[in-house]
DNA sequence: TTGACATATGCCGATACAGACATATATGGT
DNA sequence: ACCATATATGTCTGTATCGGCATATGTCAA
């Protein structure tokens, strides 16, 4: 098996930093193609693929609009990222450094008591 | 070019759900790799490689006891990620939506403006 | 030293990628 | 009908993957 598909969750199509910059224009507001492709100084083709995946997995969506195609940010897709990442929120934040320090102790004195079973 | 190599940075690491999973297990405390192997279900090569990339973009440490490898998170390595997808929470939390309708009627004013210069 | 345990590494096959480039499709204007 | 504009798609190349399996490395114990 190789590596999952881009398509295949929000993960994965924002892994690709080009994407990532795309989405950071539609948050301004939506864009025709064109409009990013100027603003990413990148191929047409590309942008268009880059789209296309972040179509696919619901990041964004299309509006046909005479000859050009208006995307716009889908932002909910990036829900489950947030809601993946904030679980290790106490992690890495100081206001929650001293409390993980105690249930660790407090952790640690159970796992002794149930060890002396 | 291809895509672009799973030890680039958290987001690539992270994109695939077997390394998400041993991250979530090592957010209850650290843990050697059999632990790990045995917790997932997975065999203990492809573990011992995951937690190489998750070593190599700063997602986990690890520290020698005796035979063991004890493996530990690196939360703090996440932060970009929630600071990234923090900046689109307002696209998708309801709370948000009417503040942005707004700001989006006003910005829609001021284009109109500038076209009658 | 021999062996058992814990973990890492090497090689393989299949797959999917990003980007370059050429070309197709669709729509509007004249 | 024709042409220009806007966008999408197809093909090719080089590359990096994940997982399977075999094997190497490292460490303890007798």
């Amino acid at each position: 098996m190789a590596r999952a598909a881009t398509t295949t969750d929000a993960f994965n199509a924002v892994a690709e930093p080009r994407r990532r910059a795309i989405l950071e224009v539609l948050a301004d507001g939506e864009r025709p193609v064109n409009d990013l492709v100027a603003r990413l100084g990148l191929p047409q083709p590309l942008v268009s693929k880059h789209l296309r995946v972040l179509r696919e997995v619901g990041l964004v969506d299309v509006r046909g609009a005479g000859r050009q195609r208006i995307y716009r940010l889908e932002g909910r897709s990036l829900e489950p990222i947030h809601d993946w990442v904030k679980r290790f929120e106490r992690t890495w934040e100081r206001r929650f450094q001293r409390m993980d320090e105690v249930l660790e102790e407090l952790k640690e004195q159970e796992e002794e008591e149930s060890d002396d079973e």
